[in-house]
DNA sequence: ATAAAAATTTAGGCAAATCTAAAAATGATT
DNA sequence: AATCATTTTTAGATTTGCCTAAATTTTTAT
């Protein structure tokens, strides 16, 4: 129940992002997602453990307790109705509403937040294709079928991508690739496991890492 | 240009309420408005000046300077742009706004506010009936406040009609308005944003539609 | 198994924003 | 014009979040 700053909701966040609920997460990775030093990261650790937010052993690592989990949930809760309302109702693109959504998920109201969502219809899915989850912090299911999953001659509805990286963003946005697309997988090359798609209309080569990280729906 | 902490932020808001664009500002004044101590203000100013945001010589006061008073304008339009999106979108009463609003105030993308500001159809003022200051730091006219944009407890004078149908005509003729009659606001309905009105020694209720198509002055 | 490498923590400091208490300037009053 | 009250500033600390450099622990590799 207490208000948490800015900065400590960053590093449970990070902490989440890394290890998910239940992973040990490593001094140095948080450090490196926060772009700060090991030695600040020791600091705040010591502080979120004294609050109760996370386990915390010198050299063996964190990891989110229940309190701590809730909180982060909570961010990303907000970040992915805020991200949501930036491409639906304000027209922003995809790539570029990561950076306003990080500063918005730090508003403190869960009236706000509430509101937020059924003013959007209560979605389920960011418009990454990412799930957001609820207000008691449960996930909506999704298939997590990813495009390199998919047998030659199938076609796909295109439901979210999996690196949500602004270099990956951009490379599909170059290709417009975009949420509801579809696309049909022609042939897979048994070299390098890339596919050859047909996609509007137009016949192109994907990697088969790309590919891993475009969710699909069957068709 | 260079991007200002959340608490510079509001000592310039503090100072540009208190004293406007021009009216020097005392020491004690800024402190009791941020409820903080008169030499924590001392200490601000000095690093306000040293930015050539305000003036301030010690013991005589501060005033804003040119960026300064940009910088303010510009917190407060995105203030006031939040409130109208959060009453008009969300359906918050115009009383639960303002806490939330001083957050989203600070939140840095002026992509964002543009967006956010033709999203709810480029408005003039808020729900408060506060004018929004353009983009380009230009506060709109008064003259154009219809009756529905009126804080309550507020005595108006009627100095015409947006809605000139026959309809319309007749029914304030009905209800005895005239051009130059005053008003008196008692409140304002959450329901339906319906007006609790006094005029001429009567009190009777308006619609929010028909408070809309009242041009008036405050008085 | 022991030394080298890597990861992590400790120690000591810095900047921002705050505070209290004391000193200084202003202004008001006789 | 001298004093008293008020306002404001200065001085010295505190807290939060961050840093570098040195010390320590853990892991890896010979």
């Amino acid at each position: 129940m207490t208000k948490l700053s800015l900065t400590e909701e960053n590093y449970l966040k990070a902490i989440y992002f890394i290890g998910g609920t239940s992973q040990l997460v490593n001094t140095n990775a948080i450090a490196e997602r926060l772009n700060t030093k090991a030695a600040t990261v020791t600091d705040m650790l010591r502080k979120l453990k004294q609050k109760d937010l996370i386990e915390y052993q010198p050299y063996k690592g964190t990891r989110l307790k229940s309190e701590g989990k809730i909180k982060a949930i909570a961010i990303l809760r907000k970040h992915r109705l805020w991200e949501t309302f930036l491409v639906e109702k304000l027209a922003f693109g995809w790539e570029e509403v990561h950076e306003i959504a990080e500063q918005l998920e730090h508003i403190q109201s869960t009236e706000l937040t509430e509101r937020l969502s059924a003013f959007l219809g209560f979605p389920e899915f960011d418009p990454h294709g990412d799930p957001i989850p609820s207000k008691e912090g449960i996930f909506p299911k999704r298939d997590n079928i990813t495009l390199d999953r998919v047998k030659p001659d199938s076609a796909v509805m295109v439901q979210g991508v999996k690196d949500s990286s602004t270099e990956f963003l951009n490379y599909i946005a170059k290709l417009g690739i975009q949420l509801g697309d579809q696309i049909a997988v022609k042939s897979v090359e048994e070299f390098d496991r890339s596919l050859l798609v047909e996609h509007k209309n137009q016949q192109y080569r994907l990697s088969a890492l790309a590919a891993a990280n475009l969710y699909i729906k069957e068709l």
